[in-house]
Order: C-alpha cells, then structure tokens, then sequence
DNA sequence: TTTATTTACGAAACCGTTTTCGCATAGAAA
DNA sequence: TTTCTATGCGAAAACGGTTTCGTAAATAAA
C-alpha cells in the first residue's frame, strides 16, 4: 500500500495532472462539483503530496530551523513550544538543530541552510561564537534570521532579548540587600553578550553597594558539565570565600547546591543564592532557589512572529531591532 | 549573493551539470584531476546543493521524524540527545513534531509522513491513543517506525521500553520495605502500556507484601498541569490517607511536594516518595528525591540504532522486536 | 592491423508538484 | 449572424538535482 502520487490520482479521476492539482488548491479555475470529485478521491486512495516536490517547485520549504546549543534545558525547551506555536498556525514545520555547544557545528549548520532547506532561522548563539561571518554569510544568501536570547550584536538583523544588565544588577542588589558582602558571578562564556551584560548589572550593582569586584569571585563555567562541580567547589573552598552567588546559567544550579553540601556551607546561612533559570522544581528545591525567571516561551513565539512578518513578503530583510522582554525576580529561601 | 545551483557552477566550470554532480558525489567516472577542480570552484562560488532536489530525485529524505509528546521533559529532551547522536552519524537530520499529548495531533503528524517526508519515524504516543491503525496506515505505506517508551503492542514493529513492570515493582517494594502500608499510585493515562505495567507491578508488590489495593489509592493525572496539584491534595486529604506515593510521571513531582508542604505533612517522614524521573535536580530537591531513573539517552540511541538497520537496505520490514532496558532505583531522602 | 575494453565525459530522462499558457465550449453582446 | 468574454480544463515547462545511457578517444588484446 504504497502512498500515490498525483499522476495515479488523476489517471483515476479521468482529469489531468494540473486540473487536480488546482483542485486540491482550491483554484477558482475549477468548477466546485469537481473539486469535490477530486477531493473525495484523494481522500478515499490516502492521497498525501510530496512536499519536497512542492517545495523545489515552490521555491520554498515551509520549514524553520531552530538552532540552538542543547534541548535538554528548561529555557530553551520551553522557546521551543513558544516558537512552534506560532509555526504551526502560520503552516509551517520546525527544524531543530542542536549545536551541543560548539562553533563548528554551528557554523556547518548555517552553511547548510543556504541550500534553501528553510526559509527562515531563529538561532542562539553556542558559547564558543565570537565571530558572526558564518551568520553574516547565510542572511546574505537572502535566508532572514532572528536572534533570541544568545545574539551576535553586530549582525543586522532582529533580536529577541531579555533585560540581562537590568537582571544581573536586580540579582546582585537583591543579595546585596539580604546582607551579602562578598558577592560572586558565574558566568557561562567570556564572549557571550549575555553573559556580560548580566556581568556588567552585577558589576554596577557591586558599585553602587560600595562592593569592590573580586577577580576571583568571578568565574566562568566550561562545557564540561563535570568540570563545573570542582570549579563552584574552588570558588566556595578559598580563603575570601564569597557569601553570595549570582550563577547566570541553570546549568549551574546543581553543582552549587553540591558543593554547598559538600564543603558543609549552608544556604542560605553561609552562602545566598540567586540562579538564572526556567526549573520547574526551583520552589521545592532545598532550599527552594530564588531565580531570574526569564519568559522562555514568549521569547520564542515573538522570535518567531518577527521572522514570519518577513517570511510573507518577498525581499522584505529584516532590519536591526531589539525586542526586549522582562525576567523576573522571584524570591525564595536561598536568599531568605 | 544568492545561492547559485549547480547548472550555474557547471557554466562557470565549462563542464556538464552530470559531470559536476558526479564529481561531487564522488564518482569513479570523474578523474581526479576534475573532482579537486570542481571541489575547488564550488568551494569558492559556496555552492550548497538544494535538498529538496536530491530527495525528490533520489525518494529519500535523509530525514527521520521523532514524534514525541513533549520536548520540555527530561525523558524525551535527552532521548532526543540519544536519537540525534546516530542521526548525525548517518548524515540524517531529525524532525522533531510535538503532539501535545493530543492524539488528533498525533494523527495529523504521522499521516503527513505518508507523503514521504521523512524516511522513517520513532514515536512515543500521547497518553490519549488508545488505537493504533493511524500506525499501522503508516507502516504499511512504507515507512519504517520504531517505538519507544510508549508504545502500542498491537503494531507489528519494532520498540525500544524499560522494564516497567519492575519498575513498578521496585519502586512499591521499596516502599513498603521503608514501612508504607498504604501505598498510592500516580498514572499518566489509563491507556497508556508503560502506565498499566507499572501498575501491575505496583499492584503485585502490594500483593506479595500483603496490601490490599484501595481505588481511592489509585490516580490518573490530566493532560492540564494546573489540574494535578488538586488532584494530587485530594489524594493526600482524604481519610485513609496513604503513607507512600509511587508516581509514575515525573510531571508530578512538584505538585506532589507542593501538595505535601501545603497539608503540613512531611516527606518522608508522613509520606514516603519514589518518582519516576529524569530530572537533574532530584538529589538537590528537599527532601532529595528518591527515583527510577530510565536511561532516556540510551532509549533514544537503541531505537534510532534500530531504525537505520532497517533504514540502510530496501523493503527490510522490521519485525516485532521488543529492546528492553533496565531502569534504576535510585535511593534518595524521600524514602529514608 | 583490427577488435575489445577502459576512461572520462555529456545529453537527456526523471523525481512529483505547481503554474503558465492555450484552447475548446457556451453564453452574451453587437 | 459574427464577435467577445467567461468558464473549465489540459499540455507542457519549470524547480534543481541524480542517474542512465551513449559516445569519443585512448589503450590493450588478438
């Protein structure tokens, strides 16, 4: 029970190719009572169209890519329901692509996509890009893309954000106001500009609490989730330990509250905690963690509602805009 | 800088459109002396072939579909980690469609993959299919699909589970050997087969420890996240309150906590806990959570493995196989 | 020398749609 | 009556690759 094509669909129905193909089109070519002729048909011999020949012939996949460093991540999971909301209203199929956090794949992911594979991209930068050509190269090559969250600020095209210096300073304040002296930041990648803005609200924060910025109190986790562990846990075991924490990544959480245990340091008696981070579980943790929240699946269905204003019209390239949404700060007992 | 085709790359070349494709794919009827020539100069113009051409000429994809319920769920966002890992090795790319836990969705999605837009499916079904025929009208048109985690035994294929009647079974034994007598039940779908193993697993550890099974003990969670918290209170609320709560999604899990905080009842010490979950955070949770922890990325790895067997030669129909991989019990506070 | 085989390439068919034309037929207008 | 227009459909050309088949030249075998 092979699945026809529309050549056997019409040999049947004693109508040419193109006369079912307008049919099913619902072109105003064709009379109503052979639509539904065509219809029926179709339905009856579980008539499905190719859709690589549509889209070759079309000159458009009706595809999206999604690329972005890992799905096994609250935040990013959660973009991805937004963005395939309004995806699936507008038609249109999504195309994840997991970088797993390294540049090259990236790269060779974007380079793929100048094949017409998608007609349009929402990416999120790995923490390895620094540069932005392979992304330069592939909006040139006329395929539109949308920044969200993680962007390159130097490519001309729109960004979905959050309030990051706003966040890393609301973080830092809100430990600096339970009493933190000594407060740390854990960033995820040097060359991420979410990473410093978060960084700079932190470093502001620190300022105008009349707090001097340790080198060592900052850190910057790798890829390697194992090595995160030892990382916190040295951060935690030096003389000047710090008594606060502003981790900018979710990634982090657990290995904070590891070595906490670990190094016996209590929180939040010893040590406060503020995590930027979409868990689920952030309120029943022990302690129950307070985060930045950021609006994970807005961020995605406006990333994606930007990109399909371009996708409709033809030429329209889309130009330098920096949507930006709020995160929340949500109090919990690890700053109690 | 639009993209150029491969007829325009052969002009430029001075060399047929057959030769140039031969090149590129490598053939032995192109001299070398040509191939680097022609590698050269696509290089150099970044010729990226259309793939909607090769898959129309060629009747494969090089696409397989992953059909899930969710992708914000630690289970399914790291079998997808394991089922990309094997794609990437075979070149294929991964269509990931979400049903929702919706089986009009599910039916939608693999009804499209009739038309030959994906070379062949995993699919784990939404807690709502109870039939199996839009499976098998797939297979029979031809594609071949593997099953994993949540399957439907009727369908002559192939599929890739836990041992979830042990599971079951473990995670009561446990229980009542921390001493519950009244040990309840969280499903996710009365129809659902890894639900009713894990119940009668569930329902013959009771059994062997000489507990009666109570209807009242026994819960089916929604598809509406805001529902289970009540239903969860309900449970805990009633007369013949029960000791220990074996949850067989980990969905509930913050509800159960929240639940248990708001009733005043301790874990472990009023109710003992065992989820089944994939999450991270289990051993930071308060009280850190006791688990059966499937092992989601090797899932993903097997059934993808499985389905490229079959995928490589032609009409190799795959065979009702069933892959079973064990689970784990992992102790944590919540039954101490 | 003639014939067979190998090598390296090109012409054209093909994959399954969509869309542009062209062409009948029927009814309306002149 | 002839001419014009609208309606409903079909033939054929795309879309951009891959593959089959044919062929000329060069080499090997007879």
């Amino acid at each position: 029970m092979k699945n026809i094509n529309i050549r056997e669909l019409a040999r049947e129905l004693q109508l040419s190719v193109s006369t079912v193909s307008k049919a099913l089109r619902d072109s105003h070519e064709i009379s109503e009572q052979t639509k539904q002729r065509v219809r029926n048909t179709a339905e009856k011999l579980n008539y499905v169209p190719n859709p690589y020949a549509s889209s070759l012939r079309g000159r458009k996949s009706m595809n999206i890519g999604v690329v972005i460093p890992e799905v096994a991540d609250s935040f990013f999971s959660l973009a991805i329901n937004g963005i395939e909301s309004v995806a699936k209203e507008k038609g249109y199929h999504v195309l994840i692509c997991l970088t797993h956090e390294s540049f090259a794949n990236e790269k060779t992911i974007l380079q793929e996509f100048q094949g017409g594979r998608v007609d349009g991209v929402l990416l999120s930068v790995t923490r390895e890009t620094t540069g932005s050509e392979h992304v330069v190269d592939l909006v040139k090559s006329g395929v539109p893309l949308v920044f969200f969250d993680r962007v390159c600020e130097d490519v001309e095209t729109a960004q979905v954000i959050t309030d990051d210096y706003e966040s890393g300073y609301k973080a830092t304040q809100h430990l600096a106001e339970c009493g933190c002296r000594k407060i740390a930041f854990l960033g995820i990648s040097k060359s991420l500009s979410i990473n410093n803005k978060r960084l700079q609200g932190y470093l502001q924060a620190l300022s105008d609490h009349k707090m001097k910025p340790y080198k060592n109190h900052i850190r910057h986790c790798t890829n390697d989730a194992l090595q995160n562990y030892p990382l916190v846990k040295a951060l935690l075991e030096q003389s000047n330990r710090p008594d606060g924490i502003v981790a900018s990544v979710e990634k982090l959480t657990t290995p904070v509250y590891m070595a906490c245990a670990a190094l016996k340091l209590k929180i939040p008696r010893d040590v406060k905690l503020v995590c930027f981070s979409n868990l689920d579980t952030a309120s029943i943790l022990n302690p129950s963690l307070t985060t930045i929240t950021q609006p994970a699946f807005e961020i995605g269905r406006v990333a994606a509602s930007i990109l399909f204003k371009s996708l409709g019209k033809t030429n329209v390239t889309l130009t330098k805009e920096s949507v930006v949404l709020p995160s929340a700060l949500v109090v919990r007992r690890s700053t109690g």
